[in-house]
DNA sequence: GATGTAAATGTTATGATATAACATGTCAAG
DNA sequence: CTTGACATGTTATATCATAACATTTACATC
């Protein structure tokens, strides 16, 4: 499996995409759940932009294809994507990416570089340790969180 | 100064409001930024509210009290606050909320009860530590950050 | 294989959020 | 009392998102 270190690092996107489209696949056969073409097709085109996508964008690609080209299209598989948890919502640039890893129950904390635009997914297990106990502290239940981070990437960084 | 464990309490707003302000004031005063009618007004509102508000609400209330009545008259003084930490933007709400401290450099965390929604802001800078330490551990630089919890509030927790 | 039903998709229309661009007003420094 | 910087007002439009309804598809059951 591709390490999270190397999040920012070239590396095999087609290697990367087919495992995810794989594992989506495997979730979709396992939970029985219906990865119909344009839900299918959309997680491909967030798996080959690998960066997050405005739901307009998404949009634009689908109706070139043949499919609807009407906002809830794009809108609906998202949302389908995001609830199976095989995209996530980057709330910040109101766009969307594909999950790295679909299946590992995970929290996802997002690395967005102000320069490049990257968007990286980075292992936060330890930040929703922490938000937990300091929302428990004021007797708060989390169901749901959004942690991103805006700032540099690592090439980014070196080229200031 | 309010205990952050009452966030979700009933407590005594006008008292909150009253610091609140008059930390703005100090920190206009510190910095020589200018704490100019609409923008006063703006935190005021926001301040008095004492929940999130959306761009277009607030614009409302300027607008019934003769300010321009036009976005750009909110958003510009909404960014403004925020700039200076004395305000907050709850990006999951596409709202914004008063700061209940400005001038104590802090790290956001927002707790928002999806039932009543209501919104606290809780001492979080554990979160921020296992943040910068996961991006740390790829190389990122983190400049600003986004948490924000959906949840139970303690009262909407109880009720269910 | 016909048929009923639920889910998905397509379509129309509109609502909600946000900003670019430029005109006008305010005020303090020179 | 002018100038320059900043704030505000205004027009127009861009961008993001969803409600509501029509149509099609998948699939279980008869």
């Amino acid at each position: 499996m591709q390490s999270e270190a190397l999040a920012f690092q070239s590396h095999d996107h087609a290697g990367c995409s087919a495992e995810a489209l794989a594992g989506a696949e495997a979730l979709a056969a396992a939970k029985g759940l219906r990865l119909t073409p344009v839900r299918r097709r959309v997680l491909e085109i967030l798996l080959e932009a690998h960066r997050a996508m405005g739901a307009y964008d998404v949009l634009q690609r689908l109706a070139a294809e043949g499919f609807g080209n009407q906002p809830p299209v794009a809108y609906r598989a998202l949302e389908f994507l995001v609830e199976q948890g095989l995209a996530h919502r980057i709330q910040r640039l109101n766009a969307f990416t594909a999950c790295m890893h679909p299946g590992h129950d995970h929290v996802p904390a997002f690395l967005i570089c102000r320069t490049c635009n990257a968007v990286a997914e980075a292992p936060a297990a330890s930040v929703r340790v922490a938000l937990e106990a300091a929302a428990a502290a004021v007797g708060f239940t989390v169901e749901r969180s959004t942690v991103e981070a805006l700032g540099l990437c690592p090439a980014c960084t070196g080229a200031a």
